[in-house]
DNA sequence: AATTGACGCAACCGCGACCGC
DNA sequence: AGCGGTCGCGGTTGCGTCAAT
């Protein structure tokens, strides 16, 4: 029963998710909230589905988001919770704050549940049995996936430093705290995304990302906001306003690829 | 230098729970 | 009380990167 439609219908746009795009869900939400995911994509102009920008929120957006690597502390947590809660991965995320449950659930699959692993040999902590060993490889390190925001990938030597999940990351609460007053949680450093290094560098975010979000007036925004559509999904016709950020995404000089058939 | 294969992570998918009418 | 819509969660997949060969 009422379960939503996701987005495949009507062209709705998948995969990784463009600076663009999140520089518009993003000044959206603070700008008018998410009280209702499913409106907020028309609302916001984007074509996308409620989901995908809940989770892109949720899991990257966020400005409370704590990235980089887990730490000692962090990891034994879950590993602690996960034993009495078992792969209830939002109740383990509710208790570290900062960590996405989707995170929380990557970290596991890809660490920790291999360094539990019986079957592994018992190895220094972090070494994480080098991937279930079939060949010997010291974890990779350095930034990752270009192409992707690395929103997420703090593409900071703590990652590729790292031996392990394991870093000094846990530090720092306050890096949350930096997240709400300017510092990037880990939003993209160097971003290339689907575009080209030219795109990259046009919409780069750096650090002052958040602070310059935060406090931007909207109108300030590449991507003038229509507080009408945002504030009513009423007023937002089905695809005529669609047109309208399509226009401003072609100016943009994105969508050419996205939507070649536009 | 080219190829191969494993790894890691972002994002998608589908389901159940919850809520309002 | 029943129905329909939305939200949130957990599992899974796709794909870029990079070490090993």
């Amino acid at each position: 029963m009422g379960r939503a439609p996701c987005c495949e219908k009507m062209g709705l746009k998948k995969g990784p998710w463009t600076p663009e795009e999140d520089k518009i869900l993003v000044a959206h939400i603070q700008s008018f909230g998410h009280n209702n995911w499913r409106a907020l994509p028309k609302q916001a102009g984007l074509l996308r589905c409620g989901k995908s920008c809940r989770l892109r929120w949720i899991n990257y957006l966020r400005p409370d988001i704590k990235r980089g690597n887990f730490s000692k502390e962090e990891e034994d947590v879950i590993i602690s919770l996960h034993e009495q809660l078992g792969n209830r991965w939002s109740a383990i995320a509710a208790r570290l704050p900062g960590r996405t449950d989707n995170e929380i659930k990557n970290v596991w699959h890809t660490h920790l549940k291999k360094r539990l692993d019986p079957t592994n040999k018992p190895e220094q902590h972090g070494a994480q049995a080098a991937g279930a060993g079939k060949k010997h490889r010291p974890k990779r390190g350095g930034a990752k996936k270009a192409t992707v925001p690395a929103t997420a990938a703090p593409v900071s030597p703590e990652r590729s430093a790292a031996s392990s999940s394991v870093t000094e990351s846990s530090s720092s609460m306050t890096e949350q705290e930096q997240g709400n007053t300017g510092s990037s949680p880990g939003f993209p450093k160097e971003e290339s995304f689907t575009s080209s290094a030219s795109d990259a560098e046009e919409f780069q975010f750096d650090d002052t990302f958040w602070s310059e979000t935060l406090s931007m007036p909207l109108e300030s925004f590449d991507v003038p906001m229509e507080p009408s559509d945002a504030l009513g999904a009423s007023s937002v016709g089905a695809d005529g306003d669609l047109d309208y950020w399509l226009r401003v995404f072609m100016e943009s000089g994105d969508v050419h690829q996205e939507l070649p058939q536009l």
